[in-house]
DNA sequence: GCAATAGTGTCTTTGAGACAGTATTGA
DNA sequence: TCAATACTGTCTCAAAGACACTATTGC
């Protein structure tokens, strides 16, 4: 029965995010090859049969050889597939949500593959593809999460003060939040731990007090997204 | 490139719910060739390069195919994919979550393919592939989207009663709401209108008024799920 | 002391749930 | 008139936001 049909392509495009200057940037490379090569583009490729164990898994294995980042945070966003988006025919591409701290960027070792380039997702240049909707589609699911969960940490540094979190938190929805509800909802949510004795010095004020992410939350490798308070 | 990867199957599969005696039942099929042929299965099958449009258009078409059903209310779910899943070999399946009342399944034609048997949610007979995880998943996703959305309103037929809704809330919840909070919160999605004059009679107390959807929310055919309420 | 930001106590406002009342039917 | 359910007005309670106050630093 699977003769009956012509290959469908199946790929995974991840769209990595992270906070730049206050403003959400997503990773683009130059494409190595066709089509569109040479053009910037979300970071993709084919799923590897032998060695990927399922969608996620593929996309943090492309993310990781394309571009040397493994992000703490990797979630499926959504599949996007048709005849019209990639010239070679109907395809299918699984893409996925990243989300690393610019601070983690810097260790990051030589990358696989082009040069990475960040650029602010509210000024996108020409994409290929079906890569603008789906990076509209990314931030989308990130801002709705962010409203009621503690995903934004993810932005943050190893370390980070509440204020700095809450300067995030305001980034990425693009509004004020009270600082009252703001300490509350964090502090229910359980997700961060005060550093003992670990303040933020350097400002002519009272030093703010530094946290972590509790061990539970950590990841080295890619998490589902799902029940992890993200 | 293509060429140096092994074919994945890329399929679609559809976990239809709809509420029989105040329980989510989910649409089983026994599969008409291997593997698994004879077992009771979600209905699913190959994307079509030829005719299908997207996910959703693929996912649609099989529903149609198969059991002669059109669901109001159609949604990508998630892709599952992997090595295991299939005995074929890596595959992937983009599974949706589609939407139906009871009482609109008595107008549906004689079903292409094999005979449908509805099975409660609850108690899930024995599942090839992953279906038992897709199914879990659907409902996990018709749970969280009816806490704050007018999902639910496709598992009623075309004409309903508050109260008539409300139970329907409550099943899919599968707890008690709020009488009056829950009035309030229909009335500010907007979703539904009452019919001018027309009442549910028969009972030995005040005839309720009826209600219907929206103009703006009826759909003929599938719908994507996303900004209209659901 | 003063400016600046961190952190907290508490009042106000808003929205959800509880409860009890009125409305309308068939018997 | 009574039982039964539809519908509604209003009180209570809990969460969220506003505001103001204290705390701690560098200068």
């Amino acid at each position: 029965m699977s003769a009956d049909h012509p290959t469908i392509l199946c790929t995974v495009d991840v769209v990595l995010l992270t906070l730049i200057d206050g403003a959400l940037h997503v990773l683009l490379q130059k494409r190595a090859a066709d089509p569109f090569s040479g053009v910037l583009a979300l970071p993709g490729g084919y799923v590897h049969a032998q060695e990927d164990r399922d969608a996620a898994d593929a996309a943090a294995r492309v993310l990781r050889e394309k571009t040397g980042i493994v992000s703490p945070y990797l979630e499926q966003l959504a599949c996007f597939a048709g005849p019209g988006r990639d010239p070679r025919g109907w395809s299918v591409s699984i893409a996925h949500v990243a989300l690393v701290a610019e601070e983690a960027l810097r260790a990051v070792p030589a990358a696989a593959g082009a040069e990475p380039q960040w650029k602010p997702v509210a000024r996108l240049p020409v994409l290929p593809f079906d890569h603008r909707q789906i990076v509209a589609r990314a931030v989308e699911r990130v801002r709705t999460k962010s409203q009621y969960s503690s995903l934004p940490v993810y932005l943050c540094g190893e370390r980070f003060t509440l204020p700095q979190l809450q300067a995030v938190y305001e980034a990425v929805l693009g509004e004020p939040v009270n600082k009252v509800s703001f300490r509350r909802k964090i502090d229910e949510l359980g997700v961060v731990e005060p550093i003992e004795g670990e303040f933020e010095a350097g400002g002519a004020h009272r030093p703010a007090q530094l946290y972590r992410l509790r061990r539970a939350f950590r990841h080295a490798l890619s998490v589902s997204g799902r029940g992890l308070g993200g």
